[in-house]
DNA sequence: TTGAGTGCAAAGTGTTTGCATGATC
DNA sequence: GATCATGCAAACACTTTGCACTCAA
């Protein structure tokens, strides 16, 4: 269930791409992290045991994962473009904590019968949704804002 | 219902704003379309009837009606920050079209007994949330792509 | 009359691209 | 060894800021 590194590791070579140095580090600072991470943040992670790193590389290799549903985008609070290790295979959603940034996934939120009624509503052919919650952690409500 | 130009005008009027001309461009231009526009297309469309008018100004013109609650931020799609007029006062989200940018308001998506669980299961007090649903309209269906 | 608003230009961010070098398969 | 990947720098796109001028109230 868990998208762990050897898993991704995988994928990606199974596609044909190429498994660098610089590419394993990326999938390490993300796979280690239940939080999403900025391009930006992911660089500085990643700097931190490998230093060499450009944040093109980082761009690069997130669009891979992206493109191969390895991560995810996230788009609430104050960041248009941030990513997330794809923990659960199938459909799921995100629940962001507001204080620390940490995501938790859920999967059973099932919004087939709204999509049907818009459908037969505005006659629109659905294609994908977007559903985030956003909230404060018990760790972070305890915490002073 | 509809929030239309002589609301938002009066709104911001309330709030102490003054009614430029610019602003007053900026708010027929997005009070005249279904659509969701970015900042760009904006600009591009108050500059045919006001050309003098600065990219700038629509920029801040948006963050105060932002500000005020009068227009919507969207994220789907390619565009992470465009705009749209907040048509019905009440809570609600959006249905988009991938093909002509159309937005259609919905509201009866009661999100709050999904809140209610994910509150219990994880301890988050809840925030906000986003739901956005992405289709193509009858129109956009018969097009092609 | 006066402070808020505007427009220009410049500075700041975030992201992508061109290209020579370097490394994986 | 051929090809793909990297890193740098530059280019790009989008957004914000500083500042002098203008105008709505």
């Amino acid at each position: 269930m868990i998208t762990d590194r050897q898993t991704i590791e995988a994928a990606l070579r199974e596609h044909g791409y190429k498994l660098t140095p610089q590419r394993r580090a990326v999938i390490k600072a993300i796979a280690g992290t239940r939080e999403h991470m900025t391009p930006a943040e992911l660089h500085e992670k990643v700097r931190r045991e490998n230093p060499g790193i450009g944040l093109v590389t980082v761009y690069r290799t997130m669009e891979i994962l992206a493109d191969n549903g390895l991560i995810c985008e996230l788009h609430s609070g104050n960041n248009c473009r941030s990513y997330l290790l794809r923990r659960p295979a199938e459909h799921h959603h995100h629940l962001i904590c507001s204080g620390c940034g940490q995501v938790v996934d859920f999967t059973g939120c099932d919004l087939s019968d709204i999509e049907r009624r818009l459908s037969r509503d505005t006659g629109f052919e659905m294609e994908s949704h977007l559903l985030e919650f956003l909230g404060r952690c018990p760790a972070c409500q305890k915490a002073p804002r």
